[in-house]
DNA sequence: TTGTACGCGTTATCAC
DNA sequence: GTGATAACGCGTACAA
């Protein structure tokens, strides 16, 4: 590969010149400025990206570790990237999908900051992983702010036991439209809410949303992440008679709700008549239902970019603003055939 | 940031001592090297990875170039990053989603030769995109092959214009298996394909496979990419009498098989009873869907495992086996509940 | 406006 | 066994 010397020898100029005109930094004689380029062309001089890190101590690296990638996340990610690529930033990506192991997650940390990347992003975890927020995501943190690591952390689903720099969805403001909508635009009487009761975030919205109605809760019981058992959740919902019956379902995500409305087809159940249902996420899964289903989308390009501008203005050294750098982003109600 | 100098400066010894016990290469006294050991723990030595790239001109970065990340490729492309990862292998992630400008697509090329990583990965385009294949990719790959970088192509989904290496999927084998079984297994005697014809991996599969069992093909008019579109074509086949309909429908995709499966919902044709379906990816939707959705699952680790080894191999300077790099993987058929 | 020379941290060759 | 030391390619202070 060619190097500057060689381009100098090329161009019969000094270095310094080559420099001067590629940086466009200070004056240069046009004559000179054009055997330069007729050189560059020439040679199809790249400039060795390990000298330049080397010499300016600076790492063009913004490293990634992910512990999901649903198609949301992948958007995200996707406007992160061209953000990054556009202030000259190279994103790598590490996959750490069995966030199982903890010691694991320390080691890829570790190898991580062994790179000396110029900032960390962490992108969070799958759906519902309270084990991660509680535990994963804040020992990962630790070695980052110890050694003074940019970062920035991705939609984080939920709290994360120790306060981070991140990039947050209103969740709770998403359950709580789709519920308005329900009451308001749908008329539906009685609301109720299918998912795990231990993630405050969207629970809270929904109870929100049932004061304001001056309704009460109407919490469905939820077996867990176990897809058949949210399918056999569906069917129960026909046993009950349809004068107690719920009409509208407010679900945690969509592949929770989307199980559940096997279960309804499995009894037949009309959706939306008799029953409407609404999921989290707006996943490719959700428009390609039967019926398609109405779901609160995340806005995912925003929050690629989101993240991209703080974790550039926190590697150029910037002072937090007021209230830190965390955002809290709003969701958008995608309104489909279940409602 | 500590560095050799610092270190030995901290030891007591040469650098030159350092190293060797850093490598394990050469004898060191048992009382330095715990010395030697010492003083890494104490300064917490990272070595320095630009320094190390510009000495040993060698890149520690994979870049992959990626068209489209549907859940499968993702996982592909975790498997792929986990492989080189453990080869001491960095894998930086480049997002080329709109592929329509073909000159966008030659700068971003162009910027990952001027990274000068080891080799470079191409993660193919989304579904059913035969512009991608005929110009967008055979371009792409002039310029890598000028340079001779080491590179491979994952799952181009169909035959790419220009040969080369590449990690496919015997999509043909895939379609075949899938019409065996209904006939075989499942009894169905009018096996009909919905999909493009303009890409033939696929519909040689089918086709093959009705020849074996001595049927003539039956294609339903496909009407294109668009959703509503193929959602109106399943509802067209509840016109057709129930003696002439076909009772099976094997389709290109697994997003195709859901539209077509939401207009037969629309007209209360039963599935699998009345008609059976397949779909093709295995995506997340597959599974969620009502009844959860037969496809042909492609086997994603392995994608990235093989794409990982060809690279190590290329990137290594070995010559190509008998045959080429290519490597075609069998698909597997994920029987659910609509066949 | 242009040229020279030094140092970044690592690796590896050469003497001792 | 161990210690100096040169060189990788770039960027820039300093000199001309």
């Amino acid at each position: 590969m060619a190097t500057l010397k060689a381009l100098a020898k090329e161009a019969g100029v000094s270095i310094r010149t080559i420099n001067r005109v590629l940086k466009g930094q200070g004056y240069v004689g046009g004559e000179t400025r054009r055997l330069v380029e007729a050189a560059v062309a020439k040679l199809g001089y790249r400039p060795n990206l390990a000298a330049r890190s080397l010499k300016t101590a600076k790492s063009h690296i913004v490293a990634v570790l992910a512990f999901a990638l649903d198609e949301p996340r992948v958007a995200a990610l996707a406007a992160l990237e061209q953000h990054l690529r556009e202030a000259g930033y190279l994103v790598s990506v590490t996959f750490h999908f069995e966030s199982k192991d903890d010691a694991q997650g320390a080691r890829i940390v570790r190898e991580l900051l062994g790179q000396n990347p110029a900032g960390i992003v962490l992108v969070g975890s799958g759906q519902h992983d309270p084990h991660h927020l509680r535990h994963v995501l804040p020992a990962l943190l630790v070695p980052l702010v110890a050694a003074r690591m940019p970062y920035v952390v991705l939609d984080p689903r939920g709290e994360p036991a120790r306060a981070c720099d991140a990039v947050k969805i209103d969740r709770g403001q998403g359950v709580r439209e789709a519920v308005l909508f329900l009451a308001r635009e749908r008329g539906r009487k009685r609301i109720a809410f299918f998912g795990p009761t231990d993630d405050r975030t969207r629970l809270d919205g929904y109870e929100a949303a049932l004061r304001e109605l001056g309704r009460k809760p109407l919490l469905l019981a939820f077996p867990g992440l176990d897809v058949k058992a949210q399918r056999e959740a569906g069917r129960q919902l026909a046993l009950l008679p349809a004068r107690t019956r719920p009409d509208a379902v407010v679900t945690h995500a969509d592949p929770i709700a989307l199980s559940f409305l096997a279960g309804l087809h499995d009894r037949g159940i009309r959706v939306p008549e008799e029953v409407a249902l609404v999921g989290f996420d707006d996943r490719p899964a959700a428009a390609l239902a039967w019926p398609p289903l109405t779901t609160v989308a995340q806005p995912s390009a925003e929050i690629g970019k989101t993240g991209a501008a703080i974790l550039l203005r926190k590697i150029a050294g910037e002072r937090p603003p007021r209230g830190g750098w965390s955002q809290i982003l709003r969701t958008r109600l995608m309104v489909r055939e279940t409602t």
